[in-house]
DNA sequence: TATTTAATGATAATAATTATAAATAAGAAA
DNA sequence: TTTCTTATTTATAATTATTATCATTAAATA
C-alpha cells in the first residue's frame, strides 16, 4: 500500500520532469509512515538522516517545497514559529481540520469535509472561488478536561 | 472613536500592571488606523518610525506580543513566512475569517462569525471545548476573475 | 526627593530558511 | 559503452525574522 503511494508520487514526478531520487523517496517514505503526525523539517531530516546518513537538510528542505507544490503534502504553521508538513492522504481532495489543545499541545484531525456549505456561500456572497480551505480549532481537549476534573475531585477531598 | 478605542486599551494594560507609552500608544494607533490590512511587524515599526523616530524595532515586537497576550490583536500566519497582526473588533469576540486570493494576494475579511453550528459540533463529536477558531479560504477573489474574462474576450477579438 | 520598578534602545545571539557553488548522479545521445 | 547534458545533492555561506541581553531612561511610589 506505501508502495503504491510511492509509484503514484514517482509518476507525478517523472510527469513533470522531476527525478524520485534515492534522498526524495526516503523522505516520502516518512511523511507517509507519520501520516498522523505533522512533523517540522528538522525532525523530518532528523529521521531521514539516520537511513540515509549522507543527505543535507537543504535536500530536505528542497524535498518538502517540491512536494508541497506537486500538492502531495501541505505546510502548515499552527503559529509556534516553525512550519510544519501534512499528507494529503488518498482520494481526499480537502485539507483536513484541526482540534489543537491550548493545554497539551495535541493536533486531532478531523478528515470530513465540513465546509462545503461554507464555501457554497462565500460564492454566492463574495464572488469568491474556493480552491482550498483551512480550519483549525483552539481550545481544551477531552483528555485535558477530563484532567481538570480529576484534579478538582482531589482538591475537595 | 478612535480615542475611546485607545483609552479601552489603556485601562486594559493599567489593569494588569502595564504602562501605555507614547511607543505602544503610537503602535497601537498605526493598528487602529491600518484595520482592514494585515501588517508584519516590519511594516509596523516602518510606520511608527516615521512618527516617534527614536523607537527601537525590539519594542515593536514586545508591544505587539503584548497585545497579542490582552487578546487586543491576533497574530496570524498567512504562510508567507512572515506574521501579521490583525485587530479583534469591538464587541467582536470571535476572529474573523479570511479570503486570501491566490491570484493577487488580496485578503478580504468575513466579519460575521459563520462557525458557531460546526464549534457545537466539534463539541458533541470530540469533547473539544472550542476557545478560539482559524478560518481561512485561499481561492479566486472576484475582480480577478473579472480580469480573467476580459482577457478572454480580448483573445477572441 | 529618593527609591524602586517598568520599559526602552542598541545590539548580540539564535533559529529557520534560502542561496551559492562545486561535486555527483542519472539519463539521453553519439 | 562513452560522452554529453542536465538535474540533484552536499556543504556552507548568507539572509531573514525573532528573541535575549544589558545598560540607560522614564515613570510610579514611598
Amino acid at each position: 500500500m506505501m508502495d503504491a503511494r510511492i509509484d503514484e508520487i514517482r509518476k507525478q514526478l517523472t510527469a513533470k520532469g522531476f527525478k524520485l531520487t534515492a534522498q526524495r523517496e526516503e523522505t516520502v517514505k516518512v511523511l507517509l509512515e507519520n501520516e498522523d503526525n505533522h512533523l517540522t523539517t528538522e525532525e523530518i531530516y532528523m529521521i531521514v538522516k539516520n537511513r540515509v546518513a549522507e543527505i543535507g537538510i537543504a535536500t530536505v528542505y528542497r524535498t518538502l517545497e517540491l512536494l508541497k507544490e506537486l500538492h502531495v503534502i501541505e505546510k502548515v504553521n499552527f503559529g509556534d514559529g516553525v512550519y510544519r508538513f501534512d499528507l494529503r492522504r488518498k482520494n481526499q481532495a480537502h485539507f483536513h481540520h484541526h482540534l489543537i489543545c491550548t493545554e497539551c499541545g495535541a493536533v486531532q484531525e478531523i478528515l470530513e469535509d465540513w465546509l462545503l456549505p461554507l464555501e457554497n456561500r462565500v460564492l454566492l456572497e463574495f464572488g469568491f472561488t474556493v480552491e482550498d480551505h483551512r480550519l483549525d480549532f483552539q481550545g481544551v481537549c477531552h483528555s485535558c478536561k477530563a484532567k481538570h476534573t480529576s484534579e478538582e475531585c482531589k482538591a475537595v477531598s
